[in-house]
DNA sequence: AATTATCCATACACTGGTGTATTGTTTGTC
DNA sequence: GACAAACAATACACCAGTGTATGGATAATT
């Protein structure tokens, strides 16, 4: 009926690459739950983001719900790995107690698209099970990896579990009240302090 | 042209109640908020269960921007005013604190919706920025009532605010991560105790 | 070079949501 | 009881998004 137009390739974001893979589109789907959570993830948009039509995306995956499971994989996976750079590299405990709350507080708030995703991941929970057993998943594992610190602080097991609870929910309340305020890396830096004197039972000398 | 059908009243939520009132929605609208977030308050749900149509939502509202300018205000309003109650009744200080603690911690993990309202606003607050000022409006009173009570604990300006600031993303933090987890109320009242005895500035017994 | 698998475009049907205009029904008030 | 104001129903146009079927183009393999 109609005649068919060439289909040339046009051009992408990356031109020398012809042909998009699962993981892209995972990709963009992260930058579209970072700026707008999950109900921001729509196939339309991100297909015209990467410059294709919904064609591709129903061949990578079954439909829209196939895309979130993967996406909640990929970054349980990718959460639960990167935990073996939280281990400290050895040294004595403040230094090693200082190093974590820098890189969960000072580091995590730089890093702003994945912080923004975290915390779409963490809201999305609130109304999907699916990704509220991965959040806890990933919450608990965090919380024991700390614990290997805490331990060095205290001999009680409750009180060690209940310490890296603490600071663990002051780290994520920090990111969620903190992050994206004007001036917030110096408070930030303020809190750091504050948490490993207090991890360490420092008095307060005021 | 068609035969116009009997406008006969509909059975509503409260039936002795004919007419509707701009708060029965912004009502309704919490609780569509706190199921699923903004993206989930659609005026055709919303008008669905009260058991009317969108006539009426478009006479109490200029359209769904409105609606949602109205709740994020009455939002402020309400936490703002609630203020007063978090003064403490008097005593001394270590009385006082628990007595705040209970109050933001346990007390509020008990009031989930109220909760979920506000998470969801603070999630909204990320990609919107009326609503991030209204929170940050929030979080600066939150905060500077609670310096009140941490004055009693030192003389340092600059610690007192930070001490506030800590306990206030510690409160936030255990709602986001620990609401309506399992068995979340005895975590929360070994946190609050934690949270304590870390301002009160206690040496751990472990 | 032919074939197959892989990837994407196009067109269609369908759903659900907004907003507007108009009309209908109550309710209060004089 | 007449009249106006407040509130709600109906019907319409419009848009954005999903999912499916099918065919076209490219890459890989032999």
């Amino acid at each position: 009926m109609t005649d068919a137009k060439p289909q040339k390739r046009r051009s992408r974001k990356t031109p020398e690459k012809a042909q998009l893979t699962r993981d892209d589109w995972l990709d963009a789907a992260a930058g579209e739950v970072a700026a707008g959570g999950f109900s921001n993830l729509r196939v339309l948009t991100l297909a015209k983001k990467l410059g294709v039509t919904r064609g591709s995306f129903y061949w990578h995956f079954k439909d829209h719900e196939d895309l979130v499971v993967r996406f909640l994989n990929r970054w349980r996976d990718r959460r639960l790995h990167e935990l073996q750079y939280w281990k400290p590299k050895g040294g004595d405990v403040e230094t090693e107690l200082r190093q974590i709350l820098e890189l969960l507080l000072t580091d995590a708030s730089r890093n702003i698209r994945r912080l923004q995703v975290e915390l779409a991941v963490r809201d999305f929970a609130r109304r999907n099970d699916y990704a509220a057993d991965l959040v806890t998943q990933v919450d608990e594992a965090r919380i024991n990896q700390n614990c290997e610190l805490y331990e060095r602080l205290s001999s009680d097991p409750q009180r060690i579990r209940d310490l890296s609870l603490l600071m663990y929910v002051a780290t994520i309340g920090s990111q969620v009240v903190l992050t994206g305020k004007k001036g917030d890396a110096e408070t930030i830096r303020r809190v750091e302090d504050l948490m490993a004197r207090v991890a360490l039972g420092q008095r307060d000398e005021g």
